[in-house]
DNA sequence: ATGGAAAATTGATAATCCTCAATGCGAGTC
DNA sequence: GACTCGCATTGAGGATTATCAATTTTCCAT
């Protein structure tokens, strides 16, 4: 079904009425008969690791909802140093400042296989246009955007390396359905933390032999939510 | 003015449309006809240096406009620890998160004494069902209060001590009219770039001794922007 | 499977920052 | 004006993290 040239993207037209995402992205609420007038300009984008959704500074033309993946957002100090200032996931819209007429803020870049749907901003004015609710559900992403950078101010970029790296492994491990979650490169994990390389592989080797987490690859992992809560002092739910 | 035993609210009348931060705030495109018919809930409230303009997990009902004077939005580790995640000044919209039915997601507590305009969300939203463009410029608020997320956790929580507190002092002397400019106490100096008292006093007593700030009081500074946008190698513009 | 490149780990050392403790300074009070 | 209380500043020593430099391991393509 791949569009011959096009690199990834495919039409979209059956997929969005059983997209496995839609009860929490964009179009949780429309009428599928509203929906069915626009969503052809709507396609479904894949990306593989390491590749850019978009780029900072270029005029935001599109959102991104993310079906499958784990995306990074980045920005950058005038000495080139970068800093990932939040990760996407499943239902996760990327891109969102597009819908307000803003460039680019970050660059995203995939940190696995990516599945997307990529959503013109002009579609989404004219669905909101005849569903107002759709206002009602892009600013639950805006909080819900804003709550988690806060999140990654408090929780991640306070105290010593061993509790940022265990609160951003509970993270990680809390926002996957699977037993095993997602474990991003060391220098990635650096970037998120505000932390070095090596100090981010020590303190993960550390873990490790403390017996708190068990690596099924270098990039998987298995943890215990318990033990590490219990670390940093956090609600064990 | 002053309503006996409201503790330092006045009703609001004829100040809003005189209101010097209407153009930046919420109501700056508002037919002033449609605003009249709401604006008899909206109360002038002022707030001491230190007190609470609202606390975390109390349910949102307010949202406030500051038009004078600096208020941090504070969150709080398991452990106590606080890191303030945002500081707001003239024109920016306090507790926007209770517009949509939130809890207050931080203390927000006065840093100097504070005037700001308390506005029910019921009224927001009473005013947006008429006039549509309130919508927009509570998503342009939402996107300055991430911007702003992002840029503390790109640049004020990353490098060295030295580096953070010059991007900090960059910050605060750009969101001031005046010459010199509000220099928080140096706890909550710490508070904001994840470092203790002292190494925030030490440096900046250094960069006193450098010549590069100098204190008009102990909470009052001039800054020779110049040079420390040099330093961090920030653009000028 | 195997070779090679990229990533992770480990080590040694230096720089930075935190901790604990003491001292200095300044605004407001009596 | 002396007194205080709250900050800010300074000092010394220890802990943490960064830096520089190997190795070792993992992963992928052949």
């Amino acid at each position: 079904m791949t569009i011959p040239g096009s690199k990834g993207e495919i039409l979209t037209n059956e997929i969005c009425k059983v997209c496995t995402v839609r009860s929490v992205a964009l179009f949780q609420d429309l009428d599928l008969e509203v929906f069915n007038k626009f969503h052809s300009a709507i396609r479904e984008v894949e990306i593989s690791k390491g590749d850019h959704l978009y780029t900072i500074g270029d005029p935001g033309e599109r959102v991104f909802t993310i079906r499958q993946g784990i995306v990074k957002l980045v920005q950058y100090l005038p000495d080139g140093t970068q800093r990932i200032v939040r990760l996407l996931k499943q239902g996760d819209l990327a891109g969102i400042e597009a819908t307000t007429g803003s460039t680019y803020q970050h660059d995203a870049i995939a940190l696995t296989s990516i599945d997307t749907c990529a959503i013109p901003v002009k579609t989404v004015e004219m669905l909101a246009a005849e569903q107002p609710q759709l206002h009602r559900t892009l600013l639950t992403k805006w909080q819900d955007a804003l709550s988690t950078s806060d999140s990654w101010l408090t929780r991640l970029s306070t105290g010593p390396s061993r509790y940022r790296v265990i609160r951003l492994l509970i993270w990680l491990a809390e926002n996957t359905s699977e037993k095993a979650f997602y474990l991003p490169g060391r220098e990635d994990i650096g970037n998120m933390l505000a932390l070095t390389t090596e100090t981010v592989s020590r303190t993960i080797a550390d873990l490790r032999r403390d017996g708190l987490i068990e690596l099924v690859r270098s990039d998987f992992a298995r943890a215990d939510l318990r033990k590490l809560k219990s670390i940093v002092k956090d609600a064990t739910d």
